[in-house]
RNA sequence: GGUCCCAUGGUCUAGGGGUUAGGACUCCGCUCUUUCAAGGCGGCGGCACGGGUUCGAUUCCCGUUGGGACCA
């Protein structure tokens, strides 16, 4: 045995991966290649369905996008697999097999109703609802009596009696429980399944785990898997029980709470790097005051001492700024990369561009990469980049569209335009201001309803920045367009609920 | 219900026996600008409560309350 640090990922193949399991799987991560240690990915489908490969898929999925790679799993292989519980049950039975003839187990032969229905009295009369060791007194006679009548059973572990387990905790420091107070734990299920205690502890042995780093709700179990331990004679890993983290309601983070999936926050727009920053500092901090760490930043200064011990809530409105800086801080040709395949979905761009096309490209994103949160918030703020089919919403209506007086502005504007022999930002604010001087207004007069009739809003980037990136007809024929519509009184507001004035 | 854990603004957090309790997000103002969803500036808002210990507790101890987890 060597002392090098060992973590373990064992998420559950239940289809998705929660950014709960996401957040322990990075502070796995981050503490055994801090240490230059080794990250074990283990499948634990004991209590689940099996694992299906559509399953498995959704983890490695979950995980690569983060960035948070693994060095032995069910993929891969590696000296101590199968890295798939339900692949491994001959080695729980042998564990059990072992615990029974050394008198650490026994066949309880109770069923489900009977323990139960048992519960409830020591419940009613105010005892705590623990096993009562009913079968532990059975000996080989009476065992057999009772397997002959057809009854199944299952293995409970045989816990001390007195005394109490004291857990070391690199996180949550001491904690103590008292031994009288926890039943005996069933570890082989009738089904002959291994529960969650006898598989972690077998398999965290048998793989070498040094360290385990989990959610604190597992901290009420370490006490059993202590006794587990012992009972086996084999050594106690380093524990470390992270905090969870919770809903706005301060709830378990779940379905009602919306996105709770890495995966539904790739599809809301997140950049894997800004969601790892953000999981890292929930949790954790680095001490000082920054905030924004890269991947190598946050690995050298991690520590699970640092740890706290609260629950976090998910701040989504903080994670969306988070994003956004990250976004600012990219080069706009990374960025355009990124956002590539969110523009070809949405129909807006082809799937296999020019240079030349991707050369403009970059120039959009860059227009709009200091106030956009998300990829996604291109695909609707940047539309009419791409197509002339956009929506004018309601304040460009209301403030611009619907007076009759901005048709002439859009026309004039849209002759000027036809005058001009170069199409850039010069020449185009040179036109405008041209206009307004004519027309002896001010520019902002001219800018406008411009910026409303050519991009269907009243906010975006800089005006003649915005245009100089449009064809020159392109943008005549919308400022025609729009004069028009607006003649017509087509561009009065809409009603809808949020009612600008 | 029992056991365990937790408790700094709405949220994430720094701090820690004597501090004007620091930062970030959000929110709200003001400002700049051709617009804001961007920039700049500023503001509101916090040590859950009650007892100790102490010259002095937000910090240490106990209890209460609240939240969470496990038993399920």
């Amino acid at each position: 045995m060597s002392d090098t640090v060992r973590t373990r990922f064992a998420p559950s193949p239940t289809g998705s991966m929660h950014i709960g399991n996401a957040h322990t799987a990075l502070f796995n991560w981050l503490f055994a290649r801090q240490n230059g240690g080794t990250v074990v990915l283990r499948i634990e489908d004991t209590d689940e369905l099996r694992s299906t490969p559509e399953a498995l898929d959704v983890i490695y999925g979950g995980l690569k996008w983060l960035g948070i790679d693994w060095d032995e799993g069910p993929d891969i292989g590696g000296p101590y697999g199968p890295y798939i519980q339900s692949e491994r049950l001959s080695q729980y039975q042998e564990k059990v097999d072992e615990l029974l003839a050394a008198g650490k187990a026994y066949r309880c032969y109770c069923t489900p109703e009977e323990v139960e229905q048992r519960r409830e009295i020591m419940r009613a009369r105010g005892l705590p609802p623990k096993y009562d060791g009913k079968c532990e007194a059975l000996d080989e006679q009476e065992g057999a009596a009772l397997a002959a009548e057809g009854r199944q059973h299952c293995v409970r572990l045989k816990m001390k009696r007195t005394g109490h387990t004291v857990i070391e905790d690199v996180i949550q420091g001491q904690v103590t429980y008292e031994n009288h107070l926890c039943g005996d734990p069933v570890i082989l299920k009738q089904s002959g399944f291994p529960t969650y205690h006898l598989a972690v502890v077998v398999d965290d042995c048998a793989m070498q785990i040094t360290h385990i780093i989990r959610g604190d709700g597992h901290l009420p179990n370490t006490q059993i898997h202590l006794q587990l331990q012992e009972a086996l004679g084999i050594p106690h890993p380093v524990y470390a029980h992270l905090p969870m983290i919770l809903g706005e309601d301060r709830s378990k983070l779940s379905k009602r709470h919306g996105a709770v999936s890495v995966m539904d926050y790739k599809e809301l727009g997140y950049l894997p790097e800004a969601m790892f920053n953000f999981l890292a500092l929930l949790g954790w901090s680095p001490g000082d005051e920054q905030e924004i760490l890269s991947h190598e930043e946050i690995l050298q200064r991690f520590s699970l001492e640092a740890c706290n011990k609260a629950a976090s809530v998910f701040d989504l409105k903080k994670a969306e700024w988070m994003n956004g800086e990250y976004m600012k801080a990219m080069a706009p040709e990374e960025l355009t990369e990124r956002l590539l395949p969110w523009l070809v979905d949405a129909g807006l761009f082809e799937a296999d561009p020019s240079d030349a096309r991707l050369r403009w490209l970059v120039q959009v994103v860059a227009l709009m990469q200091e106030r956009a949160k998300l990829l996604s918030t291109y695909v609707s703020w940047a539309r009419y980049f791409f197509t002339d089919d956009y929506e004018y919403d309601n304040r460009a209506r209301s403030k611009w569209l619907s007076r009759p007086e901005t048709a002439e502005v859009l026309d004039r504007l849209a002759d000027e335009f036809e005058g001009l022999a170069t199409w850039d930002v010069d020449s185009i604010e040179a036109a405008i201001r041209a206009l307004a001087e004519q027309m002896q207004v001010s520019a902002g007069k001219i800018i406008h309803p411009c910026r409303a009739a050519a991009t269907g809003t009243t906010i975006g980037p800089s005006l003649f920045h915005l245009l100089e990136l449009l064809q020159q007809s392109d943008v005549i024929s919308r400022l025609r367009r729009t004069a028009d519509l607006t003649r017509q009184g087509k561009l009065a507001p809409e009603d809808s609920d949020e009612h600008d004035q």
